[in-house]
DNA sequence: ATAAAATGACTGACTGGTCAGTCAGTCACC
DNA sequence: GGTGACTGACTGACCAGTCAGTCATTTTAT
């Protein structure tokens, strides 16, 4: 849909000159995000990004001070889909393991339904390298105070091994869930299957019995 | 140390022309790995890696076509080493696990004791990502095959839990040191203490004996 | 009801700075 | 005086960001 439309149709309804504003800015976004995902942010020009969204490149300009703002917006958009997509899976389920699962599996697959955000991440890194931290870990880290107290309670209530720290192992998972995210997405792999065993491993470890007991 | 003093002291040597040219072509991809990672791709200038080099600007394409060139080789010698690194680490075990635990901490110590190698494949993403796979994994599916005949000898030597294929458990590694590598590059964390931690769940799981028996 | 004026969203040609890559020229050494 | 490694000023392409101008819509005046 043209800009110039979704204008148009906003005129009809009740929205107000701000809505329709912050419309047309997740527009863009949603647009430049593409863009700048698939050709990278060095080559995607603010004016293919404009011709795109059926505007002049001028009016990005209204919209955002600059390249590194428009792009830095649909970063920030994108974790914060993110962050709702996987707090949402979670929320559907009440035993902690449950909700831990299904966290993982809706993170694996929103990286696979929106490839872009991954790429994204790459870029922002790539380009901003100045910058104290990435965007990815800061919402990482804001979320881990979330995830705590579940496996808090996991901890107290016995379900996990002596030896093992809450901290130790959300950065456990942490690590695996980014490492598998990136793999799958430049070997274009599927969550789907893969799902079951990453919590399987995680879970119950690839030793038998037998290597268990040798190895402790 | 500057060229123009390599060639003087490669001089006194008996070393051919063509050593010589090899040597500084190493020292301008050691220079220009630094120079990569420190600034990015797009800001570092062919003119900055010239003059640290104490050579001018035209020399470097003496030995390297393009900007791009000279990037690629970064890349690909630094896989090499980080290839060489790890086998040779692993070399020092006989016993299986050992040699994977070897492994995975020389891996992960490689990145830390060269942080400009982690930059420059996220660089090579973001610049070239029009390119079929990332340098990175065909070099980990190039050692693909030389690990797998070990986890094959421990799955066949009952110390792997059954369920389990040689493939699931190379990817979930993979996956694992991949992520925890690039969280301690952004995040400054050390390898260190981690490592052991890292094979113990991945041993081990996170479960408790308790835990296990209502979980299956 | 009609015209005139004000508003502000939108436009796109233009500018200024940047930098990869070139090549005619230099120079050290044989 | 021949060779070839090295130089660095120069060029041409590129593109983010600008801003004077256009136009549709709303407001005010008559």
């Amino acid at each position: 849909m043209k800009l110039s439309e979704a204008k148009t149709s906003a005129d009809s309804s009740a929205a107000s000159v701000s809505d329709r504003k912050a419309e047309r800015r997740l527009a863009m976004i949603a647009t430049a995000a593409r863009l700048f995902a698939r050709d990278g942010y060095a080559d995607c020009e603010m004016e293919s990004v404009a011709s795109e969204l059926g505007v002049a490149k001028g009016t990005l300009y209204l919209y955002f001070r600059s390249k590194e703002e428009l792009f830095c917006a649909c970063v920030d958009q994108g974790m914060r889909e993110l962050q709702e997509t996987v707090q949402q899976a979670a929320q559907g389920s009440i035993a902690p393991f449950d909700r831990i699962s299904a966290a993982i599996r809706a993170y694996l697959l929103f990286f696979e339904q929106h490839p872009e955000q991954a790429e994204l991440l790459i870029q922002e890194r790539a380009f901003f390298h100045d910058r104290p931290k990435p965007t990815y870990f800061t919402y990482r880290e804001a979320s881990r105070e979330r995830w705590r107290v579940v496996w808090a309670e996991l901890l107290s209530g016995g379900s996990i091994r002596d030896g093992l720290t809450v901290d130790q192992i959300l950065d456990f998972i942490g690590n695996l869930v980014y490492g598998t995210m990136f793999t799958n997405h430049f070997l274009g792999r599927s969550a789907g299957e893969q799902h079951a065993l990453i919590m399987d491993i995680f879970y119950r470890g690839i030793w038998s019995d037998a290597q268990r007991h040798t190895g402790e």
